[in-house]
RNA sequence: GCCUUGGUGGUGGAAUGGUAGACACGCAGGACUUAAAAUCCUGUAGUAGCAAUACUGUGCGGGUUCAAGUCCCGCCCGAGGUACCA
């Protein structure tokens, strides 16, 4: 009697006994990671101490902001390639240094805090846990003890010891560098220009703040109402706040900034011994900008006043027709005369309220107004008019210009748009056209430098100006000094305390400072910092603290130091650490910070260096830049049709979906009448049955509508409709017009994120295809430094490599299967092709490569059928930088009772890859025809006369006689007809 | 505008001046299976041809070379950064 079977179980009893039959265990990733995750973390395996018998390398990655969001696949892709690096160097016997941790003070938190009063130290906690949970997931071979968190207090105590040390710091332009600022006082004393004893102590305060490395001074500072703070240059997008999008103004403000402008030419001049992409390089020398001219000084006509302009072209000093001072200059109230009051003010009063969007937005507008004074030429003796130009900017130079409308572009405009002279002093260009802004040719109107180059021209001019004493030489810098105080919360407090109005640092023995606890995270009603707030938070219960904390780059300035020896707390980083470890040797990062965080660490590298904490003075010796990962968004598309009816009810509209094709034939109108009418009447159906009181319907126009559609639903664009109707009510009943019984859904290309649906987290790769198979995908898609979008449509690629691999090692019914044979020539050779071609790769970080190869070798050696363990071990030892777990788990069944961590890279033979012979490609004119294999040991000449000898050749020769033939030993032959 | 990049099949991408398209995805066909999945095999730049083969092909136009995706000159387009910086 056998139990009556339903078609749908004997469908699932055949499956079952299908299974049976084949018993071949197929690759477990989910145990085999399991397993390892687990065990690289009780055994500390990445755990990393100081050895001086081991060369050392640091590779590092730019730690992250903990946002709410979690890691999507992009994050991830950089910390891949250096965890491959990291693992690398192990196995070449490096003492690696491979830490992670997290910039962990932010706006985000605060921002959180402020709708929600929840603590940003809660927050951070949560978003960390979350970012460790994730990153364990991957296997990255971080050494975990050595974690940082610049929110932390044992952490942020250095950050706060370091700003100490800037404040008591100078930069002496003697030495070139900085030094303690005893150093100053000794030199004032000598040089006897103050009777410093007798200052008091105010004075002697504010004398200093002048030349502190930390001090405190009146900028002009972005500031965001919206945010209640000021926001550094690079926190400013188009003229609102990087974060937030919120409104920037400019304002006065007496401020904490930190004299980076010190530093410029050595920030400018290192850059050539570092090992940095040449954009970044690029985007630093830019951001510096040094120039080079001359200070040249006006005398005001009627008046003792001088006014200074910077210039780089004092070549065109004859060429001057009018000078252009900001309108936030000095002497405007002075060089306005009675005449142009009213006009200068409105002029001055508008250009102040204008904000910094507005100056940006018209770029190509003029404006500008005379002031009704003259300055006169300082060689013709001529008059020439001043006037007012926002074009000028204040913070530059000296504020003014001497425009040159002939050679300046902007000057050109200026004098267009009011009428002004143009003279032009250089051979070459046309004035009428434009302004000729090239430094070549020769001068002309330009008295004694008539006929000079302009090269030789400028030399002159200089040496006449400084003999003169009207002005100097000078190199000027658009770098300018950062501002280092945010009126915020969730920061490192500013360890400074005011006496009598005196800013005086903390004593370094108190340090950390720690954050008071506030009751809100919002500015105080009179406009304070939030810190303000904080109850009897008063420095030896006495003085007033600064209410500032420090910006975001503060602690990540010099965290790369402190992983060498986190839990110090009697230095920021023993002398031995730092003296091993040095500097980092690879690190990874977007180039998102090339000018913000990249210029930060080197001050500040540079500051600690002239001080004397550590024997370095750049951060980093080698960075690459990681492409972004883009978002690709999936789409389904709703039939939209517009119907008219009777009756003025609500009514419902259908809700169906067509597939990709069918949308691009209607959006594209080749969509032919049966179709056409096929789908009206689908819809007008639909539309009947869900309105069954509608009276006279008809349909006007059939449309369809893209709707974002979560990419987690869709594979390789073939929408999952179970799942899709899952997702949403709305959709329980959602109708679709597919082809190819397939939904194929529309693709395209955006930022990653929330609100389009398409982010893919790495943990979802992980659940489905395992770690070691999204390592892999990671690098395949590309070189490391192109940005590219995500796309996990060819995962599955990576996914059988893995499997294949895992095969090698097994036998058809998936028991673990090696032999001790020796190795062939073939396989031998298969092994020491990849040998070389990843060593290669990995030091030349062309990841994307190796994985190919890996593929070929995996490829190769299973056609070979080898399971000589020789091999196989080798194999396993380099796959493992990329996929660890898998290699972990097969380095285990070898034999090995230690982590393959620990294993040598093998050695490459360069002999096993000689070869006796080659197949030539024979090419007439360049163009390959044919192939012959000659021995390697040939002449070129033997070659040659037996190529030419072969019927082929003389096939391809049509009876004539070549000019010429190339041999290349071991490449090519090319005849010449 | 300037700086930095990049432009190669249907797609991601390979190519020390020496066989363009490695490797992978997708697609097509086949094997196994009652069937499907998985796996394996074959093909896959375009055009013409049953085929051998021929021609055309690395954004465009020139050049150097026996030989150019690669080097040089001049353009076009995309991406990222940056800017009244005198």
């Amino acid at each position: 009697m056998g139990i009556p079977f339903s078609p749908l179980i004997l469908k699932q009893y055949s499956l079952f006994s299908q299974h049976l039959k084949s018993n071949y265990v197929e690759y477990n990733f989910r145990e085999v990671e399991a397993k390892w995750r687990a065990h690289w973390a009780s055994n500390k395996t990445f755990k990393t101490e100081i050895d001086s018998a081991k060369p050392k390398s640091y590779v590092l990655d730019m730690f992250p902001y903990p946002s709410g969001a979690g890691l999507h696949v992009g994050h991830p892709l950089g910390y891949i390639a250096s965890d491959i690096f990291a693992r690398y160097k192990r196995l070449k016997g490096f003492n690696v240094l491979h830490p992670m941790g997290y910039d962990s003070f932010g706006l985000p938190a605060e921002q959180y805090a402020i709708q929600t009063g929840q603590h940003p130290a809660i927050t951070t906690k949560d978003n960390i846990n979350r970012y460790r949970e994730q990153m364990d997931k991957i296997g990255f071979s971080f050494d975990w003890d050595r974690e940082v968190r610049t929110s932390d207090p044992s952490y942020y105590k250095w950050t706060q010891w370091i700003f100490i040390q800037l404040f008591n710091s100078w930069y002496n332009p003697a030495t070139n560098k900085a030094e303690k600022i005893e150093t100053l006082i000794a030199q004032i004393e000598i040089e006897g220009k103050y009777q410093w004893e007798n200052l008091s102590e105010k004075e002697k305060s504010d004398l200093l703040l002048e030349h502190r490395l930390a001090f405190l001074s009146e900028t002009m500072v972005n500031w965001c109402p919206t945010l209640g703070t000021v926001l550094a240059n690079d926190e400013v997008k188009d003229g609102v706040s990087e974060r937030g999008g919120h409104p920037v103004e400019r304002k006065k403000m007496l401020q904490w900034s930190l004299r980076i402008t010190a530093y410029a030419e050595r920030l400018l001049n290192d850059l050539n011994g570092i090992d940095w992409t040449e954009s970044i390089k690029e985007a630093q020398r830019n951001w510096i900008g040094k120039s080079t001219g001359s200070s040249l000084k006006f005398k005001v006509q009627g008046s003792n006043l001088d006014l200074e302009v910077f210039t780089t072209r004092p070549d065109t000093i004859f060429g001057v027709s009018f000078l252009v001072i900001a309108p936030e200059h000095e002497h405007i109230a002075a060089l306005t005369s009675a005449h142009q009051k009213s006009a200068v003010d409105a002029y001055v009063e508008k250009a102040k309220n204008r904000s910094e969007r507005e100056r940006m937005a018209d770029v190509k507008s003029v404006t500008g107004v005379f002031t009704g004074s003259y300055v006169v030429h300082p060689f013709t003796g001529k008059d020439i008019p001043v006037w007012i130009g926002d074009y000028v900017l204040a913070g530059y130079g000296t504020g003014a210009v001497m425009a040159v409308a002939g050679h300046d572009s902007r000057d050109y405009a200026f004098a267009k748009t009011f009428q002004l002279p143009i003279m032009p002093v250089v051979e070459g260009g046309n004035i009428e056209e434009e302004a000729y802004e090239a430094k070549q040719g020769k001068m002309i109107n330009s008295d004694f430098l008539n006929g000079l180059e302009v090269k030789d021209a400028m030399k002159k001019i200089i040496a006449v100006i400084e003999e003169k004493s009207l002005g100097k030489g000078k190199t000027n810098y658009r770098l300018r000094d950062a501002v280092f105080g945010r009126q915020r919360y969730w920061g490192e407090p500013i360890p400074v305390y005011y006496k009598d109005g005196i800013p005086m640092v903390v004593d370094a023995s108190e340090l950390p400072l720690i954050l008071p606890e506030v009751d809100k995270y919002l500015p105080t009603l009179n406009g304070e910092p939030p810190l303000a707030r904080a109850a009897d938070w008063k420095y030896h219960g006495k003085y007033e603290y600064e209410y500032s904390t420090m910006p975001g780059w503060a602690g990540s300035s010099w965290y790369f130091l402190r992983y060498m020896d986190p839990h110090n707390d009697k230095e920021l980083v023993s002398k031995e650490a730092v003296e091993y470890w040095k500097n980092i040797d690879l690190y990874i990062g977007g180039s998102e910070h090339a000018t913000g965080h990249l210029l930060y660490v080197r001050f500040w590298t540079k500051f600690l260096y002239d001080r004397g904490y550590i024997p370095v003075n750049e951060p980093a010796q080698k960075l690459i830049n990681q492409g972004m990962i883009q978002g690709r968004s999936n789409f389904v598309y709703r039939i939209k049709p517009l119907f008219s009816c009777g009756s003025d009810e609500s009514v419902v509209l259908p809700l169906i979906f067509v597939s990709m094709p069918i949308h691009d034939r209607i959006q594209n109108r080749n969509i032919d009448d049966l179709e056409k009418r096929n789908l009206e009447k689908v819809s007008l159906d639909a539309f009947i049955r869900l309105n069954p009181t509608a009276e006279n319907v008809n349909l006007m126009r059939l449309e369809t509508t893209a709707l974002h559609v979560d990419v987690n639903i869709v594979e390789n664009d073939v929408l999952d409709i179970e799942k899709f109707k899952a997702s949403r009510e709305e959709y329980k009943n959602a109708e679709f017009i597919v082809e190819d019984e397939k939904y194929i859904c529309g693709a395209e290309v955006e930022k990653m994120s929330k609100s389009k649906y398409n982010v893919v987290s790495p943990d979802s790769i992980v659940e489905k295809h395992g770690a070691d198979c999204l390592r892999l995908y990671e690098m395949f898609l590309g070189p490391l430094e192109l940005s590219k979008p995500w796309n996990t449509n060819s995962i599955s690629g990576t996914s059988n490599f893995i499997r294949r691999l895992w095969r090698l090692y097994h036998d058809a019914d998936g028991n673990f299967a090696v032999s001790d044979e020796a190795p062939n020539k073939e396989e031998f050779k298969a092994l020491h092709k990849i040998i070389k071609k990843v060593q290669e790769d990995i030091e030349g970080f062309s990841f994307n490569t190796s994985v190919s190869s890996f593929m070929i070798a995996v490829n190769e050696l299973t056609a070979l059928k080898c399971n000589k363990s020789a091999i196989l071990a080798d194999l396993a030892v380099l796959i493992s930088p990329y996929a660890p777990f898998v290699a972990e788990e097969l380095w285990e069944k070898l034999g090995n009772t230690t982590s393959i961590t620990f294993a040598k890279f093998p050695e490459f033979k360069a002999e096993y890859l000689v070869e006796s012979a080659f197949s030539y490609p024979i090419s007439f004119n360049g163009k390959t025809r044919f192939f012959h294999e000659f021995d390697l040991s040939l002449s070129k000449e033997d070659v040659e006369k037996e190529v030419m000898a072969m019927e082929q050749t003389q096939k391809y020769l049509e009876g004539k006689a070549p000019k010429k033939v190339i041999v290349v030993p071991g490449k090519i032959v090319n005849i010449v007809l």
